[in-house]
DNA sequence: AACTCGGGGCA
DNA sequence: TGCCCAGAGTT
């Protein structure tokens, strides 16, 4: 496990190598972001822009999405993958917006969590970027990146490692350390191949060492 | 904790 | 071709 200084080394050269990391899920809208980031769920945000282009001239309120039968739904969204399920889900978390919370998306991450196809992460990056909450979502990226470089424990599950995240990083940096460490793991520590000799952080990764040592 | 959903992108 | 992806729900 890093100390806090080398935990604050990870955060200085994440800013070094990604000074503006940046979701590309901006929508000014807060229904229209909710819909957008559970469609991205498993899938790139410019498969999801590509189809959130045309979807929302179509589909503009919660309304819109349960008046269609399902089938259409789905045919509309079929292009980013998982797409029964997710126009389920749109359409249960659009008649529990309307019945629940008077049309309108819920701003704390609790209430999000209520609606269907909401899980921490997606709440997480609702509640930061259409309500300004500071928040880390721990999507796959996260967790790796936190996992190798030593900031939680392996074992731990996406919780432990948000609270981890949550505790050690100030809570004024975490919206955009968020950004930074995914671009961090999908550019750099990639799942699969990493580049851990061009890494400034291999000489605190475990993980980095061990994996030095296999190569050579 | 493991399994399923899934078409598109990329090597 | 094969393999994975800015997850969530169910068993």
């Amino acid at each position: 496990m890093l100390n806090n200084k080398q935990i604050r080394r990870c955060l200085d050269v994440f800013a070094e190598m990604f000074p503006d990391a940046k979701g590309e899920l901006n929508h000014s809208n807060p229904f229209e972001l909710l819909i957008a980031v559970v469609l991205s769920a498993q899938c790139t945000d410019k498969l999801v822009n590509k189809v959130t282009a045309t979807l929302f001239k179509k589909y503009q309120k919660p309304e819109d999405y349960v008046s269609v039968p399902l089938e259409e739904l789905q045919n509309d969204i079929r292009s980013i993958g998982l797409y029964r399920n997710k126009a389920k889900n749109i359409q249960k978390l659009c008649q529990a917006i309307i019945e629940d919370y008077d049309g309108k998306v819920p701003e704390t991450r609790d209430e999000l969590m209520k609606l269907a196809g909401v899980g921490r992460k997606t709440a997480n990056v609702v509640a930061s970027i259409a309500f300004n909450e500071p928040a880390i979502a721990v999507d796959t990226h996260v967790e790796r990146v936190s996992k190798r470089l030593g900031i939680c424990r392996w074992k731990d599950s996406v919780r432990e490692v948000e609270e981890t995240l949550m505790r050690k990083v100030p809570k004024e940096e975490w919206t955009i350390t968020h950004h930074r460490m995914i671009f961090f793991g999908r550019y750099h520590c990639k799942a699969r191949n990493p580049n851990c000799p061009e890494c400034p952080l291999l000489d605190l990764c475990r993980e980095g060492k061990k994996r030095m040592k296999q190569i050579s």
